[in-house]
DNA sequence: GCCGTTTTCGGCCCGACTGTTTTCAGTCG
């Protein structure tokens, strides 16, 4: 993936315009902007490139003609011509030097030139010798702010994910609240947008005391240093390694600062355009008319409406389409966790579970769910003692017993984690295929097959018209492993021809499909399974992440299977 | 450098915090 890579220099570039002459704000900000949508392109250039030339990058907005001819120059010749040129003049490793918090390109480019660093590995050393503080412009507080900078860039080596972020922003909302300095408290930022992965977190408060609050909030057991504290804003370093924005907010602009601080950055940039085209003002303390007069601060629905936009739930906020389709008031009613009627795939002690089916099942029941899909392993999957047709027979067996137990109150559905073995074919028997009320297949072993034998088995099992549900189709997880190759509109298509469903599964190191490919699953007119797939009861929780995921995927209540009762998933299953 | 149902030229989001200033530049989101 030569994307990443190619951000970096765009970045870079940036950076040496900025120090050379930082009157070219708009020239910066194109090449920053650019940057950022290449480092996010789920495709890689190169392909776009083949496909479609240089016509195909201007398509993404931010990328015209002059840049599109860059990114072609360097996937054909792995260089840039006017990067190689400024990096002569400034050879210094801006991409990991900025990446330490305080540090930007004028200040980098200073110590270059008074103590000729050019790498982090320059810094540190410099740092150690306390060489910083005698540089004009730093001091001794500055040197230690860089000094906690670079331990922190060591430390955070890649975003956290949402299951372990999300839950620590609500452990200190929950105290913040509890404090009684707080009136209101709420998650913003891409934890608020549930991004599989979030960089830090951001807290907005209404205080009455506001110095008091920001006192408390900076003291809390969860904090291990504050790197930055005033009357509005502070930031903190967490015990889990991330930083954390708390901000007190004026009670009567809470909506505006919402809106702001939810984000995407882009989301956000297309919404002030549409406000100054129609003649207002929008910042983080309300929407104002050309008079500086307020229109609307407290809600940030009002906000949208006034625009003459419909609503979108924050976790549609990526500037993907949603702003146009807001406009025309055609966006999308995203499932909610309340639609959700089941889990279609959960782990029992069966296999690698670590609870027995009645449990899951009453654990799911408390959730005030309608069903819930039992799909213990497979015999290839011994690791994880995987079944064989003699087991799966008794387990099949203990399925109708838990039934008889409490069928009345939820039904368990009898399947399994059928292994999707490197031909295509299925770890089962087609008499045991029978048994089940449906079957869930995966992949997990040979991951390293290229794209087009992946592809080939995937689609065969697709095919053979004996699997209704693909989970985590592309095995995935995050921060530890790539996802298996694979064409995923030939995939697509051939579950759209097959009638066969794609799961979104909600471990939040997995959220698989994600995001991107969901939308692109939901044009072929697929059908989508969220679930857990949870190894212990604890787990169904996970639920959330999976519809967060799924409403980051634009799916509607109508999209999704779990959604049905109980009779007309049974008819849905039925028919295929 | 990008972009276009007011434009192919003249716009492009903007406020908070910090350190080291002596009125502000740099950084961040």
């Amino acid at each position: 993936m030569e994307n990443k890579r190619i951000g970096e220099i765009f970045d870079e570039i940036a950076d040496i315009i900025e120090i050379e002459d930082s009157k070219r704000i708009f020239e910066i900000r194109a090449y920053r902007k650019a940057a950022l949508t290449i480092r996010e392109l789920q495709e890689d250039v190169a392909g776009i490139l083949n496909k479609k030339g240089i016509k195909g990058l201007m398509e993404f907005s931010g990328i015209g003609e002059g840049l599109a001819k860059k990114i072609e120059e360097y996937v054909k010749t792995g260089h840039i011509k006017k990067y190689d040129e400024l990096k002569k003049k400034y050879p210094i490793d801006f991409t990991s030097l900025t990446k330490v918090r305080g540090l930007g390109s004028k200040k980098a480019f200073k110590l270059y030139k008074e103590l000729g660093i050019k790498d982090m590995k320059g810094l540190q050393e410099a740092i150690k010798k306390n060489k910083v503080r005698s540089i004009e412009g730093f001091g001794e507080k500055s040197e230690d702010v860089l000094k906690k900078g670079v331990a922190s860039v060591e430390a955070a080596s890649s975003r956290m994910l949402l299951g372990t972020a999300l839950p620590e922003a609500e452990a200190i909302l929950h105290k913040l609240l509890e404090s009684k300095l707080v009136e209101r408290a709420e998650i913003a930022g891409s934890s608020r947008r549930m991004k599989e992965t979030v960089g830090d977190l951001d807290i907005l408060i209404i205080s009455e005391k506001p110095e008091e609050a920001m006192d408390f909030a900076t003291r809390i057991d969860e904090v291990e240093s504050v790197l930055l504290k005033g009357p509005t804003k502070s930031t903190v370093w967490l015990k889990i390694g991330l930083s954390c924005d708390i901000r007190v907010v004026p009670k009567e602009s809470f909506g505006a600062a919402m809106q702001y601080f939810i984000g995407n950055k882009s989301h956000n940039v297309k919404v002030r355009q549409i406000a100054i085209k129609k003649g207002y003002k929008l910042n983080e303390y309300g929407l104002f008319d050309r008079r500086e007069k307020i229109i609307e601060s407290q809600n940030e629905a009002e906000i949208y409406k006034i625009l003459g936009m419909a609503y979108p739930v924050p976790e549609m906020r990526e500037d993907r389409g949603e702003i146009d389709l807001a406009l025309q008031d055609k966006l999308p009613v995203p499932v909610a966790l309340g639609d959700i009627c089941g889990d279609l795939h959960v782990h029992s002690t069966n296999s690698d579970g670590a609870d027995t089916i009645e449990d899951m099942a009453l654990a799911a029941l408390k959730l005030g769910y309608k069903y819930i899909g039992m799909t213990d392993h497979s015999k290839s999957e011994y690791i994880a003692r995987g079944m064989d047709e003699q087991r799966f027979a008794k387990y099949v067996n203990e399925i109708e017993k838990v039934n008889d137990k409490i069928g009345k109150q939820i039904t368990v559905f009898k399947s399994a984690e059928t292994d999707i073995l490197k031909d295509g074919s299925l770890d089962f028997s087609k008499s045991a295929l029978k048994e089940m009320d449906y079957v869930l297949a995966s992949i997990h072993t040979s991951l390293n097959m290229d794209k087009e034998s992946m592809t080939r088995r995937l689609v065969s099992c697709i095919e053979s018209g004996d699997v209704d549900i693909i989970a985590h189709p592309t095995s995935r997880l995050i921060n530890s492993r790539e996802p298996i190759k694979l064409d995923l509109d030939k995939v697509f298509q051939a579950a759209k021809d097959n009638n066969v469903v794609m799961e979104v599964n909600s471990q939040p190191e997995r959220l698989d499909l994600n995001d991107e490919s969901i939308i692109k699953a939901r044009e072929y007119g697929l059908k989508f399974s969220i679930n857990t797939d949870s190894h212990r009861t604890q787990h169904l929780m996970f639920m959330r992440y999976g519809v967060g995921t799924a409403r980051r995927g634009w799916l509607e209540k109508n999209d999704v299977i779990n959604t049905l009762n109980t009779e007309n998933l049974l008819k849905f299953l039925k028919k295929r």
